[in-house]
DNA sequence: GCGACAG
DNA sequence: ATCTTGTCGC
């Protein structure tokens, strides 16, 4: 997979702020796939010292959602966490494990936002100018923006908004269950966002199961190095 | 000043 | 995000 180097990390608030403002007029919501063949989920633990973190990336068919292919990496994670700056802190470790990618991936999900951000560019977004292709933030917790609590049935689904622009929905994926909420990331729109989101939601978890893969393999990877560096003692 | 605040 | 066991409920 080719990388686009467009920006260093490390950055004061005001030149991460300015970063965020020049890539915000850069966004595109015209959906450039068709029927997505192969989609992939990203997602980091972090280590109890709250400075190495494992970033996995699972890619799973569309259709069939067989998982085809996992990568990880582990590395130390430098930038600390700032509301409204997440992509600084958790893209350089996604971007080294992008690079191991073999397959061709027609569309990221993200754990996150993507236009659902103060400046319209959370780590989804942000993200969709280092690796070029369709992306799409699922968040857990609300963020920000404002909406009417959604219908307490599986599908149902509010527009969040901001300054009277859409920036994302609350979308219930099980009946009776809390929301997560989806925005686009790049070059898709919010309409398909929500139905690529409600295709991966089984009946099994509230959460798309391509992040929840992803979100699990992330767990098991660090128990796994955790426990093989306990066992050396 | 106070509360909110993706992961 | 992470620290953490059992436990209330469908």
């Amino acid at each position: 997979m080719k990388i686009n180097p467009i920006h260093s990390f490390d950055l004061s608030l005001d030149e991460m702020r300015a970063i965020q403002h020049s890539l915000r007029q850069q966004i595109r919501l015209t959906p450039y796939l068709g029927q997505p063949r192969l989609v992939a989920g990203v997602d980091l633990a972090y280590f109890p010292d709250n400075q190495q973190a494992v970033a996995v990336i699972a890619i799973m068919d569309y259709a069939s959602k067989q998982l085809v292919e996992t990568v990880h990496c582990q590395d130390t994670v430098s930038q600390e966490y700032i509301p409204g700056f997440l992509a600084f802190r958790e893209l350089p470790l996604f971007l080294k494990a992008w690079e191991q990618v073999q397959s061709e991936p027609d569309l990221v999900f993200f754990d996150g936002n993507g236009m659902l951000h103060p400046e319209r560019v959370g780590l989804a977004t942000h993200a969709s100018f280092f690796i070029d292709k369709p992306t799409i933030g699922i968040a857990k917790k609300h963020f920000m923006g404002e909406y009417r609590e959604p219908g307490p049935e599986r599908g149902s689904m509010e527009r969040i908004w901001d300054q009277g622009e859409i920036i994302g929905a609350v979308l219930r994926t099980q009946d009776g269950v809390k929301p997560i909420y989806v925005s686009v990331g790049n070059h898709v729109d919010l309409p398909l966002s929500l139905r690529l989101a409600l295709h991966f939601v089984g009946k099994e978890s509230r959460i798309p199961e391509i992040i929840r893969r992803a979100d699990m393999l992330t767990r098991q990877i660090r128990k796994q190095m955790l426990d093989s560096l306990e066992s050396q003692k």
